[in-house]
DNA sequence: AATTTTAGTTAACAGTGTTAACAAAAGTAA
DNA sequence: TTACTTTTGTTAACACTGTTAACTAAAATT
């Protein structure tokens, strides 16, 4: 009897239809809008349809943040089977990584937790600035006192807070309580590449 | 007549202790759950006198942002203060702010605008270990067939991921629309700076 | 003392996620 | 075909959220 199988397709295909319209909404207004309600609206359902196929909504985005591992995973591996060298493939999948992001803004965004605040605002903060400018200040001092007096010291700055910025919210993602210490080991790593690349060319 | 004197400081303590009941909820809930009425509660007044003095909740966020930019900015300027060499000021300052960081956690996620969404759930998706374990060989690949064998692959491999997700955050942070093809320089300089501290000594 | 200004309140609007209680349709068994 | 059971879907509500209009009571000014 194809009864039993027929009506696993027809859920599948509800199920389906939820992520669909529910990613609709993601790409026009972002996924921090995205609300139960509107999904039930899009797929003219009541609500609680939802409740049958998802846990709750985070489930929803839960779904949307596995294919956005699978998508970058596949295509950081597209890259990599593009050079045979191991440091080219590195190269190619930094730059398929970014390019990722920033092609699949929505996607990246729910994978690592961006929340996002006042986004736009943030550069306008004051303090901020006066944060930034003690690093920059204090790079621009390291390269005058080196031999390569050139080196660009706004990319320096640039590459210098991202290094920060990426060891602690990726450390923060995974971990919830207090980071181990030996964590620190990877900032002493990072960061002494970066002084090396800062000051010998 | 210092009347009006008066009413400006009590105003200004209003202001303040509304933002420490604020402050209170984001310590024990973190920022996610932070609430107007909660703090209209916790301070024992009615709802809208916040509003006389926040705008609305993002303003009062937003003075937690700037607080802690100032707190970061002041811990980076002391520590920085302790050397004299521009090399050991850059590596003192990672130090700290990556303190900061795990000390401030709460002000850290604000002002960065880390939304944390699955958290602890993200270590378990199948899909990022997929992603990561790319990654991981490759760089194993490129200690294989470097000269320093004995590099350690998973610090490395974290350093690598830490600097991509840094990059990447940090400029969907700053711009909202698509990045500059400049910012490609960053991510080349960076990139390139870390393969040479994988394959040389 | 009358009037204006300020401070603070209640009550509502428009949303949100989630769920209990119920009705209708579909499948199963006699 | 009829009676029963299961699935599917709905309505309505609960407990929240940010925000604001309309109003009252207190304080300051004239």
């Amino acid at each position: 009897m194809g009864i039993a199988e027929r009506k696993i397709r027809q859920k599948e295909e509800f199920r389906a239809s939820i992520l669909e319209a529910a990613w609709l909404q993601v790409l026009t207004d972002g996924w921090q809008s995205l609300s139960i309600r509107k999904i039930a609206d899009a797929i003219e359902y009541s609500i609680p349809v939802i409740y049958n196929h998802f846990e709750n909504k985070e489930a929803i985005l839960l779904e949307f943040t596995k294919e956005g591992f699978q998508k970058l995973a596949d295509a950081l591996l597209e890259v990599k089977n593009k050079y045979t060298e191991p440091s080219e493939q590195l190269e190619a999948i930094a730059h398929a990584y970014w390019d990722f992001a920033f092609e699949h803004k929505e996607y990246y965004q729910l994978m690592f937790g961006l929340g996002i605040p006042a986004c736009e605002m943030v550069n306008q903060i004051a303090e901020m600035k006066y944060m930034t400018g003690i690093m920059i200040t204090t790079i621009q001092e390291a390269i005058a006192s080196s031999n390569n007096t050139e080196t660009n010291y706004f990319l320096k700055y640039h590459t210098y807070l991202s290094i920060l910025h990426g060891l602690v919210s990726i450390e923060m993602i995974q971990k919830v309580g207090k980071p181990d210490p030996e964590k620190k080991l990877i900032l002493q790593d990072a960061i002494s590449g970066f002084i090396k690349s800062l000051t010998i060319k």
